[in-house]
DNA sequence: GTGAAAGCGCTAACAT
DNA sequence: ATGTTAGCGCTTTCAC
């Protein structure tokens, strides 16, 4: 910068207003130094900048398993937020464990976010909140509520999963199995009850033998399900939690030789781009992904402009969409396959 | 740090020493200053650390579509490796546009990334490449292989390509339809040869008419796949050159009605963790993506650290999945369903 | 084994 | 409209 003065025949502080359009500068002076800027080849040094503005123009964001395309969506609307707000993102995987989420964000915390984004393991409220908090960084949690005091952002879980379930007791079925996700996270305990509360209001009794713990893993789902389909036990319907077990769910009925909604009927929180090319095609209640992580960045970006307001959380609804895994009445009466959306 | 130094009785410098290990400190010492750092909570400073020490420990990766599933899963190999070696990554969507590309590009490098990865849009070979090149900031190129001194690492195209060719064309097809995608990527043009010299080895001429630019987008692909599909002009077969015009393709051929393979046999390039469950199941080339994105960043990480051996241009090969979208014999013949992976 | 001090490249308050 | 300068919080050389 130094040099880019001295050419330009000004001095430090010009060329940082020219840089940043942080004062008036005179048209000619400001061509002078533009030109001496791109004579030597001028780069700013964001890190030096950083430290004297005492702003990084950095969000973290936390996630929790990169490789569910789920997460993938939400990276990008994240991502395409911050950038338009002139934010870069710093991205780390906390790979659903509270130690290495625990070691990501305070490496985040160190290189001085201006905020973070985080989708919160279990046990994450005792641990890594605390201490992001304490930090007085901006935090917003995603996907994940918790009884916090802090803006987070997720889906509708309970009502979503009611209506899944409800949607298979309506056509009559009573033994309705249900693939849980991983344990101690508000998504699985909300969708679980949403599924709990439609059996009840129908009079049906939770079986404990029907509920597995697909812990969000294709092959954990996987196993249980070819084990309870494989027993005496079979339930006349399924309902899956979420998109990896899904995946497993449905491996494992393809391998026992069973059809859908034949032997099983089908219906699952959270939908595929592709779920119309699936054999059979998903009944599935659709998360609003783009929404979710367009209102985190957005709840961020106010909080780190310091709009002071209480701490919001809010719910974005799904979407669902009715195919035919469900195998009820409605569907095979005769709607017509492949509804574009 | 100055209060640490004070409460422990010790100099900055030692501090800094006990910090990052990078002297011998006396145990009595160190346990002064490490009582001290937790007595006022410290956090060390990155932002300060990297402008006097002229690292960052932070690498950029940019990447053309976030949302596309590949990206996805190579963004999370990358950022595994990248967390191992005690590095950051810093990501961006270029979304294949020259111009967003280089703002991308440019906000790294004013950031001082120790290391960039890119998956080159078209063009970048003459705007961005050489503005980071000019830098000297360390650059693997993935994806997209370009003919420049430069690491990359990218998937075996022009050979896969061909197999698959071949395979439709030992199938006894010799009207073969391409769904190809984004121009002016070396992927695109790799595997547009690999099915080029496949129909030339056979002496199947090319026909235009059959040659479809999908520009590697769901809603192109499936609207030119079904104009060509309800025209006097079908091909027996299609082959589909990556995940998102596969999707697009079959979405198509699923809206007129027509059935893979008995219709139109079908193969791709790109496999899906979900292949199996598609209907019709899909032979396709499948990626090492996990690969492919840990040898992108053991590259970059050996180029950072300064071992200077010329670059390094690495193909991972891909994996013939045969399933039974392609309809041929050894199929209908009676491989069994749904080989787990 | 430890400390003093000179930067790293900027921003922004204060002057003019 | 422009310039001077004191930091921002560290690392690292040099000295002891």
């Amino acid at each position: 910068m130094d040099d880019v003065a001295r050419i330009a025949g000004v001095s430090v502080s010009t060329v940082s207003h020219v840089l940043n359009g942080t004062r008036n500068v005179n048209p000619t002076t400001r061509q002078r130094v533009d030109a001496a800027i791109v004579e030597i080849g001028y780069r700013r040094n964001v890190v030096a900048r950083s430290l004297a503005a005492g702003r990084t123009n950095t969000v973290g964001l936390s996630i929790s398993a990169l490789t569910n395309p789920y997460f993938g969506s939400l990276v990008h609307a994240v991502e395409q937020r911050l950038s338009e707000a002139g934010y870069v993102l710093i991205l780390g995987d906390s790979h659903d464990e509270p130690t290495s989420e625990k070691r990501l964000t305070g490496s985040l915390l160190d290189r001085q976010v201006d905020g973070m984004i985080l989708a919160p393991a279990a046990g994450s409220e005792s641990t890594t909140i605390p201490e992001i908090v304490r930090s007085g960084t901006p935090l917003v949690l995603i996907d994940r509520m918790l009884d916090l005091p802090c803006d987070q952002v997720g889906p509708e879980n309970d009502a979503s999963a009611y209506e899944l379930t409800a949607h298979l007791l309506d056509a009559g079925h009573r033994r309705i199995a249900i693939v849980r996700g991983i344990e101690g996270i508000s998504s699985t305990t909300e969708r679980f009850d949403g599924y709990a509360r439609a059996l009840a209001d129908r009079g049906v009794d939770l079986d404990p033998r029907l509920i597995l713990d697909g812990r969000s893993n294709v092959e954990v789902a996987e196993m249980h399900v070819r084990e309870l389909m494989s027993s005496s036990n079979r339930p006349s319907a399924l309902v899956s939690m979420n998109n990896s077990m899904t995946i497993g769910s449905l491996k494992a009925v393809r391998t026992l030789g069973l059809s859908i909604p034949d032997d099983l009927a089908f219906v699952c929180y959270d939908d595929f781009e592709w779920s119309d090319l699936f054999e059979p095609r998903l009944t599935a209640a659709a998360q609003d992904v783009q929404t979710i992580g367009r209102t985190a960045a957005d709840l961020l970006l106010n909080r780190i402009e310091g709009r002071d307001d209480k701490p919001r959380s809010i719910r974005v609804p799904t979407t669902f969409n009715h195919r035919n895994s469900c195998g009820c009445a409605a569907t095979s009466a005769g709607i017509p396959a492949a509804p574009e959306r």
